[in-house]
RNA sequence: GGGCGGUUAGCUCAAUUGGGAGAGCACCGGCCUUACAAGCCGGGGGUCACUGGUUCGAGCCCAGUACCGCCCA
């Protein structure tokens, strides 16, 4: 047997790279599982190719980690399918900024350059975000790595537009978009994302046709008012009635515009006459298009005022603002501004304030596909966990519109249609067309625009396992099994795949859905660069090691509850890191004669607790991974290892080991601890896997890797009541000994003597046997055990629920002490006592609590009742003592 | 305006069928005991936001209030 030494402190630096590199190369994280394995996949959520890791990131890779481990040491066939998003917008953004320090642009380059261009950053920097993921120990099989822009994906993407297109799901029409101004593209509703705003609420007066009276009216946006085609009020609204059916004049543009009545109007905000802009509202779009109103574009896409604004034309749209109510109020048109706050839409790449605009974009009619996917979650073909986001996602596909998916940027994938000026009619074809499909002009150009990022995103669990075709990996993997992912891309990402997969796979792209929560600083608040906040995951692995990391993350990530991660707290959980290396290192120190396997005949006590407890861990281990319950596998490990096995089990196992004359013992033990050790590595694996691997290669026996070891699974007949109840007493009498050490201050290099005072049969002969043990564990010369004992004079007392402990201290007890002490005690077990007999003299406790309860709390009284007039008897006792 | 979540020890958070509240860090006392001072032993600390209800019994279920956060319009 070899038997390494280990070193004095875990270092994981060394340790993480070693063996990351040698799971690669052995391909430990293709998918081969046992014969007959069932599949098991996870599609990895893409990150953007220009993501450096951060801490949502490691959140969700370390549980989607977890959950690939857990299932490839159970046997599955496992695939964790990766892949990085081509992040149009973002990508783009960035490759423009570094054109832009070299003092050119891409406009300078060209299209086909612009887009070379890309490729090459991607090739250089796309890397990065894999490497860190490979750092934070994902087991994801690389070589099957996807982007969204590759061959494949692009493929999926071409198949999906044409088919859509053809059904009609897909068109291009002239409605109101979110329009950034900075990005200079059309965004979707979700990727304008609304804030509150402090701003004003400006009363304007509209004047009568012959300069009698004024209407006003009050709006956020003054400088849209240019572009005013009508003014409608409430038919029930009193106040303007007189103005039903009446026109007035746009100030500043003396032009003269309609004043419609409907009940769309609300009656109660600003002066229930609403100013309609049919160009710059998606409501008022919605009411112009109702009355027949004209369209008139009043800001253009940079965000300045277009040709149709008059004197304002070229002006900045905020310059505009202050221009025109400086106007206004020249005139004395303005009758008054409010302080108002409202919800204003930003760019969620660049934070811009967007625009909404008219404008001729390519939309998708998700309706159809949405109802679909209700149905699906409703029916619990996908289960979504935590449930109550089910909630939120039905709430948004009930509500949803048309999904607005043309962009006006280059990096992306370009629309396939192409339009013909000689007939106007689109080609729309998977392959690029040489003429028009309907006059057969071979002049024929291609739409510039590309399609949203998350279109490509959208069919990411069947386009990378190799869709359109029917590949083999298709049809063992989908649906996958589940989807990890934060709650901020359920609209984005979930539902779409949901809508894409059901249209196109005919079925879920998932069983389940797994939504985790969002990791923010220590004190609740979100990480921002803004707020300077941000902990970096990369500088934390540095720092404190990536099975520290992952697993303080694991053991925070509750269902449901957002992750206050400080790096105090990472720290405390290193420490656990270190002291399952000491408790290996102890093992290890212990173990060159090891004999393999688990000992044939009967074990002493302490090896069946141990066992035991082993059960049931494992048990819960096993049922909390199953159930997405992280933190309680974490927590319930973290317990386990530090308290029962380094400090009750190795402290009851050291005895044994340095009994060098009884082989058998010696080698029982041995064997109980190095099993109860390799299977806690094997169970702490998926959640720490780097210092788990090191450590398990060093056991005697080890195989080939912990990666493909089998994961621990209950063994219930190690699992037995008797043995842990017998445990808990030794353990209640070893713990009154030395708190009376410590509340009388006896040295911890002393070695008193005790006599152990038990009034149950069953556990005075269990003590008996185990003298030897509770002398080592408590520090103690010697330990008598009795049923029966004349109280000596000489020993501080304490009480245990099946007996006393008399720790003799001849010449170091202070009886005064002692009385304080004893009095302490018994004051708080008059306080239970007093709670319990309280709870049994309620006649209706004792008849309406089932039965069971009432005799556990019958049993708890009787016990404590014991305690107290033996701990009556003591204080009598020193008081008689004392008064001699 | 609509919806969702939170409020538990000094701090950050656990507690799945309602049966006398736990962890990490911090705190107090004692220890360099041959795996670990990143440690060991012992200890203190909570009207589980508030009010009312259901129940023999509520941190947990129900209603309301206050404060905080998020999503959607």
């Amino acid at each position: 047997m070899s038997t390494a030494e280990l070193d004095k402190s875990y270092d994981p630096h060394a340790v993480e790279q070693k063996w990351y590199k040698i799971w690669e190369d052995k391909g430990f994280f293709k998918p081969a599982g046992r014969d007959g394995a069932d599949p098991y996949c996870i599609v990895i959520p893409p990150p953007n190719v220009t993501g450096s890791l951060h801490m949502g990131h490691a959140l969700n890779n370390t549980l989607q980690d977890i959950l690939i481990r857990f299932k490839r040491m159970q046997g599955c066939t496992t695939l964790w399918q990766c892949g990085t998003d081509h992040a149009g917008i973002a990508t783009q953004n960035v490759v423009e900024r570094n054109l832009a320090r070299e003092s050119t642009s891409r406009f300078d380059l060209g299209r086909e350059n612009f887009v070379e261009r890309v490729w090459q950053w991607r090739a250089q920097y796309g890397g990065i975000i894999v490497n860190q993921l490979k750092k934070l120990g994902a087991s994801c099989d690389w070589s099957r790595e996807r982007f969204t822009m590759d061959e494949g994906c692009s493929r999926a993407v071409r198949e999906v537009f044409v088919t859509l297109y053809e059904e009609g799901l897909i068109y291009r029409g002239e409605k109101l978009i979110n329009w950034c101004p900075r990005c200079h593209t059309a965004l979707s509703d979700l990727e304008a994302e609304h804030e509150e705003i402090q701003g004003n609420l400006y009363y304007i007066r509209y004047p009568g046709p012959d300069g009698s009276g004024h209407l006003c009216v009050a709006t956020t946006r003054p400088e849209t008012m240019l572009g005013d085609t009508a003014i409608a009020i409430n038919p029930d609204d009193d106040r303007h009635r007189a103005w039903q059916g009446k026109r007035v004049v746009l100030p500043l543009m003396n032009r003269e515009i309609p004043v419609i009545a409907d009940s769309y109007v609300a009656l109660d905000f600003g002066t229930g006459a609403l100013k309609i802009t049919p160009a710059h509202d998606p409501n008022d779009f919605e009411i112009g298009r109702k009355y027949g109103l004209a369209t008139i574009k009043v800001i253009d896409n940079d965000g300045r005022m277009s040709a149709e604004a008059g004197a304002y034309t070229g002006l900045d749209r905020f310059e505009a603002r202050k221009k025109i109510v400086a106007d206004l109020e020249a005139l004395g048109l303005l009758e008054k501004i409010e302080p108002h706050t409202h919800a204003v839409g930003h760019c969620y790449r660049c934070k811009s304030i967007v625009e909404p605009n008219l404008s001729l974009q390519w939309f998708v009619n998700v309706k159809p596909l949405a109802e679909k996917a209700i149905e699906a979650v409703k029916d619990g073909r996908t289960r979504i966990i935590p449930s109550s986001w089910e909630k939120t996602y039905f709430e948004w596909m009930n509500n949803i519109r048309d999904w607005c998916i043309s962009r006006q940027i280059w990096w992306g994938h370009r629309i396939p249609a192409w339009y013909c000026p000689q007939c106007d009619h689109i080609t729309v074809a998977k392959h690029d067309p040489e003429a028009c499909a309907a006059c057969g002009s071979p002049d024929i150009t291609q739409e510039s625009d590309v399609l949203d990022t998350w279109f490509s995103s959208a069919l990411w669990p069947f386009s990378t396992l190799g869709w359109p075709d029917r590949t083999p990996e298709l049809a063992s993997f989908y649906p996958t099994s589940c989807l990890v992912t934060g709650f901020d891309i359920l609209f984005f990402w979930v539902a779409r795949m949901m809508m894409m997969g059901l249209k196109f796979m005919g079925d879920v792209p998932f069983r389940d859905v797994y939504i985790h929560a969002l990791v923010r600083d220590a004190h609740g608040h979100k990480m921002s660069k803004s707020k300077g906040n941000v902990i970096d995951p990369l500088v934390i692995i540095e720092k404190f090691g990536t099975d520290s990391f992952r697993f303080t993350l694991t053991a925070m990530a509750a269902q449901g509850r957002d992750i206050s991660l400080s790096e105090e707290r990472i720290e405390g959980y290193r420490h656990f890191v270190n002291k399952l290396w000491n408790a290996s290192r102890f093992a290890l120190m212990h173990g060159e004669d090891l004999k393999p396997g688990l000992p044939a005949g009967d074990l002493e006590l302490k090896d069946r607790w141990i066992l035991s407890r082993l059960g049931s861990v494992t048990a819960q281990v096993n049922d909390a991974i199953e159930n997405y319950r992280f933190n309680e596998a974490a927590n319930s490990l973290y317990q386990f290892v530090w308290r029962e096995f380094c400090d009750w089990y190795l402290e009851m196992a050291k005895p044994s080991l340095y009994d060098r004359d009884n082989a058998a013992r010696r080698s029982a033990t041995q064997q109980v601890l190095f099993h109860v050790l390799k299977t806690i590595t094997e169970l702490l694996h998926p959640i720490m896997p780097f210092v788990t691997e090191e450590i398990w290669q060093k056991l005697p026996g080890a195989g080939e890797s912990i990666v493909t070891a089998r994961f621990p699974q209950p063994d219930t007949t190690h699992i037995q009541a008797d043995v842990e109840a017998s445990m808990e007493h030794l353990i209640q009498f070893v713990t009154a000994v030395r708190t009376i050490r410590a509340e009388m201050n006896v040295p911890p290099s002393a070695r008193p003597a005790a006599d152990l005072l038990c009034h149950d049969a069953g556990v005075e002969e269990m003590l008996q046997r185990h003298t030897d043990l509770i002398c080592s564990l408590a520090g103690l010369a010697r330990a008598g055990v009795h049923s029966a004992f004349l109280r000596s004079t000489t020993a501080a007392a304490g009480v245990v629920d099946t007996g006393e402990v008399f720790v003799e201290l001849e010449g170091i007890i202070d009886f005064d002490e002692e009385r304080k002490r004893l009095e302490r005690e018994a004051v708080k077990l008059k306080k239970d006592i007093d709670f319990i007999s309280g709870k049994l003299g309620n006649a209706k406790f004792v008849d309406n609590a089932p039965a069971d309860i009432v005799q556990k709390e019958r049993e708890k009284l009787a016990v404590l009742e014991g305690k107290q007039s033996k701990m009556h008897e003591n204080i009598a006792r020193i008081a008689s003592l004392r008064a001699s």
